[in-house]
RNA sequence: GUGGGCGUAGCUCAGUUGGUUAGAGCGCCUGGUUGUGGUCCAGGAGGUCGGGGGUUCGAAUCCCCUCGUUCACCCCA
């Protein structure tokens, strides 16, 4: 094919409607159900001081090697990069605006990290997410998983499962990672060559492995549920009694480890069994209680949730359901005395909330109707001489039986208005 | 970063063991007499066969390189 001499960057894309008027459907969906249990949006920056991304952790892939980062032009220069996740930033902006707690907030956006795209995932990705700071209640655990699980419902999908564990905290980790790394040393010579490497780099991600070759070993391996300390262990039996209690399905998996350093006790992942790539989680959080800390803020507990746009919208498909919403254009006007009538027809009615569109360039009116079929619109108000000199239009019904007939302009938008109402 | 698949009209794809001006469907445009779409019919526009090099009398078809894309690993939404 003619290359085009510029496309969208890798792992980028163009949505274009009607696409894009589901997406922003489903942004809307949420911040709805977010707004109704009192979340605010907080629209922070698209980048931030590297600095802020680099108290993720310094073993995770997103810092060490999946950054968008860059040099402004300030002397001395300082280091920016794209925000690769969101929570870091809203941590970021509480440690700075100092809001009273508990920070109720939700956001939406476009993250960036530079990693090779597959099936659902792109350099260039939108989530919608929540967090709490300020709050160690085991209840905002709950509060916050069962918002997301009923966005969910809300569009519709019924293939997704909640999975849930504990990373215990700082007092209860250092010790079972202790006892997960003698584990894995034991066992060696029976894990994949890149487990042993990870072993060496972060013996939790082990558990993440998804090759083969690793399951016996990590199946067999000691669990952090089995070793979290009083207070972790207390916290994680009111989320999950929170749960039952709500009729919220789940399953405790001790493999979910996550990927960001600053997680602790309750961690969870929302899996889309209906998406059939490896890319099947539509969404994951979890408490993080020392992260706002670490960013010069005050001791803060917190606690959030991303789901991942992109990979919604799959599943969506997967399981059709969320269509496209329809074109919000009621009426397409053909005129066929030159084009300037419509002009005049279509202000009537956008005045009068009634979307509207026309054809351009004087084409036939075979042509203009049949843009109007493609339009999607209900109706076709057909303008000719004879509507003009009668100070009428045609009113044509594009979608049901109900044939056509001439109404006086100066009725069309009440006309209209009645008829799509019903 | 590593490995596999694929790159022919806007889209989905055919192109026989390499052989004359590269095809189909859909979409688009124009017609099918008086002002009418969604069905049907007839025309039409649109491609340097991703790019570069090589083999050959001759390459979309074979070889090499490159770019893009896609799937998977790593990791994550």
């Amino acid at each position: 094919m003619a290359e085009p001499t510029f496309r969208a960057p890798k792992g980028t894309r163009d949505i274009l409607p009607p696409d894009s008027g589901r997406l922003r459907a489903l942004i809307g969906e949420f911040a709805r159900i977010a707004e109704l249990s009192g979340f605010g949006e907080v629209v922070s920056p698209m980048f931030e001081d590297i600095g802020v991304f680099l108290r993720l952790g310094e073993t995770t892939d997103v810092v060490t090697k999946e950054m968008f980062d860059f040099l402004d032009k300030g002397d001395p220069p300082q280091h920016f990069a794209l925000r690769p996740e969101l929570t870091a930033s809203i941590c970021r902006a509480y440690a700075e605006h100092r809001p009273v707690p508990p920070w109720k907030i939700w956001y939406e956006g476009p993250q960036f990290r530079y990693e090779q795209p597959q099936a659902g995932r792109y350099r260039q990705f939108t989530q919608v997410g929540v967090e709490v700071l300020g709050a160690d209640d085991p209840q905002v655990d709950i509060d916050v998983i069962a918002l997301g699980w009923e966005f969910y419902a809300a569009l519709g999908l019924r293939q997704v499962e909640l999975v849930i564990n504990s990373m215990g905290d700082a007092s209860s980790r250092p010790a079972y990672i202790d006892t997960l790394t003698a584990y894995l040393r034991d066992h060696r010579d029976e894990l994949s060559a890149q487990s042993q490497v990870t072993l060496d780099r972060n013996p939790l991600r082990v558990l993440d492995s998804k090759r083969a070759e690793d399951q016996v070993v990590i199946d067999a391996a000691p669990s952090m549920v089995d070793h979290l300390n009083e207070e972790c262990g207390e916290h994680f039996a009111v989320v999950r009694a929170g749960l039952d209690s709500l009729g919220i399905p789940y399953s405790m998996s001790p493999r979910l480890v996550r990927g960001f350093d600053y997680y602790t006790k309750t961690v969870f992942e929302f899996v889309g069994e209906a998406l059939g790539g490896a890319q099947n989680a539509v969404g994951g959080g979890g408490r993080y209680d020392g992260l706002v800390e670490d960013l010069g803020g005050p001791a803060t507990p917190g606690i959030g949730f991303a789901l991942g746009v992109d990979r919604i919208l799959l599943a969506c498909d997967a399981e059709g359901v969320f269509a496209a919403p329809p074109p919000s254009v009621g009426v397409f006007v053909v005129d066929v005395t030159g084009g300037s009538h419509a002009l005049d027809v279509c202000q009537r009615l956008r005045a009068g909330g009634v979307g509207a569109d026309r054809a351009y360039g004087g084409r036939s009116m075979k042509a203009q109707m049949k843009v109007a079929d493609r339009s999607g619109a209900p109706y076709a108000a057909i303008i000719g001489e004879d509507e003009v000199a009668a100070g009428e239009v045609t009113l044509r019904d594009l979608r049901g039986d109900s044939g056509q007939r001439r109404i006086a302009l100066d009725d069309l938008v009440s006309d209209v208005r009645s008829l799509i109402q019903n």
